[in-house]
DNA sequence: CGACGTCTTGACCGTTGTCAAGTCATGTGG
DNA sequence: CCACATGACTTGACAACGGTCAAGACGTCG
């Protein structure tokens, strides 16, 4: 009971959850936390024996910069979430903190050999990886099929389901956890056009804009219905 | 040696190629082998404990169709690939053959099984995973940021590279394993766009049309410039 | 107060989608 | 054997969505 395992916040959803206690506080042993400000990055793409981690609280995004610079937001992590490549040799995105963030990273050897002597663990990861998977695909297809407004209005979605903690129905008012340009570089638009359509959804009544980052929702049914994707209740 | 695993082709690289003979022998007995035409499925979105599989031979490609009947192109599978959702309840997208394919075939629960009795298939699983998170990425990365040119170009020189057995350097001349309609749903563009996009690589000397489906490999250089992508070679 | 960063708004233009013919190869039935 | 239908692809004209460029509003921090 070396560990802050104990009162950990996501120690009962992370991956570690799978193990028992003492292959749990065992594993700990080797990793430690860290905590990122907004802004400062865990890894960049192209390190070497870049850590893993599992986000404990905060939110951190994958991303991509072409060589002319441009961004592109490939994925959020959110608490629980597990960072990391196992197998490559260099890391090939850049993961960075959106939010004052808490983690707790493991050297890759570390997490191997983990992954070798608690077959459970490697279970976890592959359940982990294969969600990822799903969110990055989905992603895809929002990306390559929907117009602006949609890919807005459910990025907006989504952001209410997971401000929500109750995780089956929308907060009412959030934050957004991106700026209007970190929006852009997610649904492959521009600033200008993001603005735009946010006036527009707002205009057409589903939401209202708090201040700069803030959301209010109004019309859920409509938000769903902007965004293009089947409504999933009665 | 109940099973034609001693002749497969794809034995020592597929994520079953991490098992001893006798231990693939005993999994290969819970699966089966199984011929796709090109268009079959093997699995449609929603259904419930779809198969997995490892792909023997052909090609196939995963696909989400929303609900005005748009097809988007998730990803493409070759051969040794795995495909099959292990954890979630029920298929979220179709898999159909774009080749004629051979597949070794096994139910969820026997997968399931395998995994923990063989740790060393967990891990090769998770590394399969990973690689296709990164392909999964890497097409988002490329729908977002890249124009129809540079997209269609970057997809001819993936091709390119499938097409040719060694691994590092380009087939000359090869089919197109995609309709111009898959080539649209993959890259999210029309069918006009790829035909005319693809008229004018051609025009710029990149490459030759032979034939609907041929591509002859004219000027490798010029196509990665194409695709905007760094030359990988002095 | 002024400078800066973030966001908004407007005018314009280009790439790409849409609609519509038209070509070409293949297969079918008279 | 030829006429015809079919499906995959190409090409053209046009329109629209979203990108680009430019200016301005707003809030925050020095």
């Amino acid at each position: 009971m070396n560990t802050a395992c104990e009162t950990c916040p996501v120690k009962d959803s992370a991956a570690c959850a799978v193990l028992t206690e003492e292959e749990r506080d065992a594993l700990a042993a080797a990793g430690r936390t860290r905590t990122l400000k907004r802004g400062e990055m865990l890894f960049a793409a192209g390190d070497e024996n870049a850590a893993c981690a599992t986000l404990v609280s905060g939110a951190l995004k994958v991303s991509a910069i072409d060589r002319d610079g441009n961004e592109q937001i490939l994925a959020l992590v959110h608490p629980s979430g597990f960072i990391g490549e196992l197998f490559a040799p260099f890391a090939h995105h850049d993961v960075v903190a959106l939010t004052e963030s808490r983690l707790c990273t493991f050297a890759r050897a570390d997490i191997n050999q983990a992954i070798d002597l608690y077959p459970s663990l490697a279970r976890a990861l592959l359940r982990r990886s294969q969600e990822d998977l799903l969110a990055t695909r989905s992603l895809l297809e929002l990306n390559a099929t929907a117009d602006a407004e949609a890919r807005l209005a459910a990025l907006i979605h989504d952001f209410a389901v997971a401000a929500s903690h109750s995780s089956c129905h929308l907060a009412s008012e959030f934050e957004l956890p991106l700026t209007r340009g970190e929006i852009a570089n997610m649904l492959g638009l521009t600033i200008e056009t993001v603005s735009r359509k946010l006036g527009e959804i707002e205009e057409a009544g589903a939401i209202l804009r708090k201040g700069k980052r803030g959301i209010e929702l109004i019309d859920p049914a409509l938000l769903q219905a902007l965004s293009g994707r089947q409504a999933a209740q009665a």
